[in-house]
DNA sequence: TTCTTTAATGCAACTTAGTTGTAAAAAAAC
DNA sequence: GTTTTTTTACAACTAAGTTGCATTAAAGAA
């Protein structure tokens, strides 16, 4: 998956910092947040922030709040939902097709909060 | 449902500030932020948090971030999710039952994000 | 190319949810 | 009643995210 493919039919300007910031994304098959990838950002994050919240708008990322209280921002690359640990509060995808039947209801992304395998099989 | 019911076997005094919190969760039919009832409230933001932090260590309450960056708490009556608009940001209780067959995960609260119906509606 | 307009950026100041330290007050234990 | 532990209020703090504004970059027209 490439940015020019992200970008088509999008109304969007493709700058320097759009690019990084998509690049980033692209390249990682978990959601990040700011915290994750201010390091390899050479911008500010208020536009950092500009431009997330412009993608969001263009429908090309998605993001949900964690319970670190962070966002975290991915490329939807095939639909999928996340599971997130109380405990120990990693993110994983979950690419196992969930059927809700919320009919009437448009359904954008699934988060499930609970324990993962490992620390479910820690606390015994 | 009472609170003497909520706070049976746990490890939990039950203080003037604890009792304010739970009634007012007992009372609402939805999931409530501290900005919703910090007007309800006669404690300091701090003795809330810590108490919130309380009821959640002994599995009393449930919460989770919504989009507008807040946490919202209630309390378990029946296990049930969460629809969650990003448009029009109301919170709705979802009581079907979603089958999610996730084995080795504990499933403790589920988040759908997405556009509820009368968004939907209004969007055309 | 040059002028004009619009959009994007950096910087600093701000907002606000939530946290932490600490001393006083309340409750429980003895 | 005295000691110990827990809870509270208050104030100071932290950090994610936002906003205002001046500067810069880019796009469009002539």
């Amino acid at each position: 998956m490439n940015i020019e493919k992200i970008t088509t039919d999008k109304n969007i300007k493709l700058t320097t910092a759009r690019k990084v910031i998509l690049e980033i994304l692209v390249n990682s098959d978990k959601p990040l947040s700011y915290e994750d990838i201010k390091n390899e950002l050479s911008m500010d994050k208020a536009t950092f922030y500009r431009n997330i919240t412009k993608f969001e708008e263009e429908n090309m990322i998605n993001s949900f709040e964690s319970n670190d209280k962070k966002r975290y921002f991915e490329i939807q690359k095939t639909k999928h939902s996340h599971f997130i640990c109380t405990i120990c509060s990693k993110i994983e995808c979950i690419h196992q097709k969930l059927d809700l039947n919320l009919t009437d209801y448009q359904v954008d992304n699934i988060i499930i909060k609970g324990i993962c395998p490992i620390c479910l099989k820690n606390k015994g």
